[in-house]
DNA sequence: GCAATAACTCACTATATAATTAGTAACTAC
DNA sequence: GTAGTTACTAATTATATAGTGAGTTATTGC
């Protein structure tokens, strides 16, 4: 985590819209690369640390890692550990997680009824 | 526009992702900085290019160009062009991006019952 | 002829985000 | 005692995205 300069146009910009609607603050949450996807392995039940890097074939352990933290942290998964050897850490999304789920298919459906690009 | 380096490990996940699912197409043109802000400027009315530009305050020519630009390119919003000097231009809303509005507010609702940190 | 206007465009720099490579603990099977 | 296992972490490099500052066009008002 280098920190991000707080004091740049660039920071102070992204402040002002995440204060101006929490939609902004969703979406830089959401655009994170790989995290809907992590979201939509443990809703189908694929809840292990292995399992979604495996489906997610090129992803790294640093960014899945990575990932799993922010969802954590924003109370859209829950993370039970056991202390077995090896160890064994499972996942599941917590309600506001289910219920993002399916805003996410609203969104996803949608966005399959036009063509991107950027 | 400086062009993406089409061979990187970066490009290429990016992709990966946008074949597995076009929501990941939408949320990175979702997550263009600025971008929904412009797009309920236009839904409340606020139709033209000096106007959204005074509205979202410390956003550059620059930045507003191509978002207009963007959400134009993906039907989002129509540009109307009037040859007078100074310039008219006037943008509006299409069926899709009114569509999209209504998802958007829905997302917002639910951001809004959540905190969320990055 | 000079300043002001709207809606841009361009070249450049600053910043944020993703990927690469290596390393960790605490065991077990061989 | 060496390799293999899971779920990570850390330092560094590569890439994408945002912001800065100036320039453009075609006209009207002074």
């Amino acid at each position: 985590m280098a920190g991000r300069k707080v004091n740049s146009t660039n920071y102070q910009n992204q402040a002002l819209l995440e204060n101006k609607c929490s939609l902004n603050e969703m979406l830089v949450l959401l655009s994170r690369r790989w995290i809907t996807e992590i979201l939509f392995c443990i809703q189908e039940g694929n809840n292990r640390f292995s399992g979604i890097k495996g489906e997610l074939a090129p992803i790294t352990d640093h960014i899945l890692a990575d990932r799993l933290k922010l969802l954590e942290k924003n109370g859209l998964i829950n993370r039970q550990h056991f202390p077995e050897v090896p160890p064994k850490v499972v996942y599941s999304l917590t309600e506001k997680g289910e219920e993002l789920c399916v805003l996410l298919e609203k969104l996803c459906n949608f966005s399959d009824s036009m063509s991107i690009c950027c």
